[in-house]
Parts: C-alpha cells; structure tokens; sequence
DNA sequence: CATCGACGATACTGTAAAGTATCATTCTAG
DNA sequence: CTAGAATGATACTTTACAGTATCGTCGATG
C-alpha cells in the first residue's frame, strides 16, 4: 500500500512472509494489487453505506460519507499511484460508480440547498475529492489527527479557509 | 510526464525519437526523470515569482501564486506518482522549499486576517495543495477550463462549496 | 504421537527492460 | 558540395524480477 512499485520481494519481508507463500495465496502479483484494490473498495462501500444509513438529509449524508472515507483512507490512498490497476476494468468500474454515487448525493445535498448554485457539480466532486486526499495524506504524514481531519474537511468545504463571508465570522463582526 | 512506469521503449516512441538518442541526451532513466522534475519545478518556480512580484498583500499573493500553480499544472501532476523521484535529494530539497514558501505565505495571509485563526496552518497548506491537485486533474480531464479552475480554486479557499454563510449569498437571504 | 497441511528457504527458468556498441543515414553548417 | 555531427536501427550484454518447483521444517489436529 505505501509502495505500488514494490517488488513480490518487498511486500514478502515488508508481510514478514516468505516470497513464495505469496504466490500460494495470489496467482500472480496483478492478482494481488487487484485483491488489495478490491479490498479497498469495499471497505470504502462499507464506511460510506454505514454513514450513509444514518442521515436524515443528503447534506448531512454528504458530510457523513466523507468523513467516512477519509476514515477509510488508508485503505485507497495508495489506489492514486497504482497505475497497473486501470487496466482493470473492475477496478475501474467500482472506482467509477464510486464517484457517480458522490456525484449523485452532491447533486442531493443541492436541490437542498446547501450547494452553491452557481459552482459546476464536477467542481464540487473534483474538490472534495482533493480535500478528502489532503487529509488522508496529512492524517498520513502525522500532522493531523483523524477525527481533526474529518472536521477540517467538511468545515472547509462548508466555509472555506478564509474569514471573509463564514458564518463563524459573523457574530463577531 | 503521462506515465511515470513508461519504459525508455515507450518514452522514445512518444518523443518521436530512437531509443538510442534519449541516451544520448540523458544519462540513464533516472537522469531522464529527474530533468523531468527539475524543469517542472523551475516552471513552478517561474509562475510563482512571476505571480508574487504582481501582489500587494500577502492574501494577494496567495491567491496569485496559487493561481500559477494550477497553470503550471500540467508540469508537475505526474510528480505524484513518481515514486521514484524520491530517492533524489535535489528534488526533495525542491518540493520541500516550495512547501515551506507557501506555508510562509499562508501565515502572512492569516497576519492580514484573511486566514481563520482556528484553523491549523498544516491544513491550509495541505487544503490548497489538494485543491490546486484537483484542478489539475479536473484541467487535464477535460472537465474545466484553466482559468475556470483557477477561479474555482480560489472561491472554495476562500468560502468553501456551500451557501451558509457565504458573502455571496448574504444579499439573497 | 502420528499425519497432514502450510510455511520458509532455496534454486532455477524465462522475460522484460536498461544500458552499450556499432554502423548506415540524414541533417546541417560552412 | 562536403565534412562533421546527430540520429535511427539493430544487435548485444546484463540485471532485476516474476513465476515455478522442490524439500525440509514447523505446527495444528485427531
């Protein structure tokens, strides 16, 4: 997950495993970065579907299933740098649908209202998932916590960064 | 710059070029490479110069710089998935200047008051850095257009995706 | 305690790709 | 037009790694 370049060797010492046990439980290295992907996936599916289930509108199921992923980061940051996997049309299938479902609860959460009108759905995908990689790669690197992360995120693609127009800022003008 | 695992064969092919003539111009795979690295960071740092000599305030040159990078774009997204690039200290030494520059440049934009002061510095620094990664990818999809990006950036530093409490939306309420 | 299955270690083969060497050809400067 | 430099094509060597096969060992189960 940390190296998609790695070797069977690597993996193997980097499991505390032998080289060829590798190969008794995945018919090739392919089949094992599709296993780790498909692992990935679902383990995605499973957050999402979870946070999913417990909201009352699409807006706070938006603010549930991405926190939700960035929970689940681990398991698919490493997918970015994996370039073998697009040749996997399952991988690449569930990674599609994936982003049609955010697509859909983004379009949700803006018949609510909470969705500036005058932003293309294709932004508000395209930066969520970038802030959802930002965290999951700060939460990585030790500079955030977890949870602060998953705060940090929805706060930022609720308000921004800046004071300027927040409703935090107001009632202290 | 499309695929950082593309072999010499594949590289030479794209250029239009005898493999035996790339080794000619580089030393070896990992010279090729890492010439790659180096001129997209001189590009960035190009952009980055030409856009802060403009500004008049730190927050300015926040957004003007940010601005460049999203242009510069194309030059450094493969950077990412370059894993190897790691081993070489220049370029480490390069991104992590390019880092710091902008972490100096975001805690001048929050001396200004533009910065919410409750939110971490690591955050703003890795949320732009994540924004600007999904314009790029955005631009290079398709999906927008530079200048497009490059506004939309900057819009959702500054007030996030959402109508609560945005400037823009005050007068409509 | 005996057996069966999983594991580790090791050695081997095949292949893809890096890097080198050579030579004919083409392009360009004078 | 010509000499020298750059290029393309090709063949070759070497290396790293994937994948296979084998064998001795360890551990769980009955």
């Amino acid at each position: 997950m940390r190296n998609p370049n790695a070797s069977v060797d690597e993996i193997a010492a980097e499991a505390r495993v032998g080289r060829a046990t590798v190969f008794r439980h995945f018919e090739n290295r392919a089949g094992l970065l599709k296993a780790l992907a498909s692992r990935a996936i679902a383990e995605t599916d499973r957050q999402t579907r979870l946070a999913a289930a417990d909201a009352r509108t699409a807006t706070d199921a938006l603010r549930l299933v991405t926190q939700a992923v960035v929970r689940a980061g681990e398991f698919f940051r490493y997918l970015d740098s994996a370039a073998e996997l697009y040749d996997e049309p399952e991988i690449v299938e569930a990674y599609q649908r994936q982003m049609s479902e955010l697509a859909g609860l983004v379009g949700a959460a803006g018949r609510e209202g909470f969705i500036r009108p005058d932003v293309p759905t294709a932004w508000v995908v395209a930066s969520i998932d970038g802030l959802i990689w930002a965290a999951c790669r700060a939460v990585g690197d030790g500079e955030l916590g977890v949870v602060q992360a998953q705060d940090l995120v929805w706060e930022t693609i609720a308000n921004g960064l800046s004071t300027e127009g927040t409703r935090e800022d107001r009632h202290s003008e």
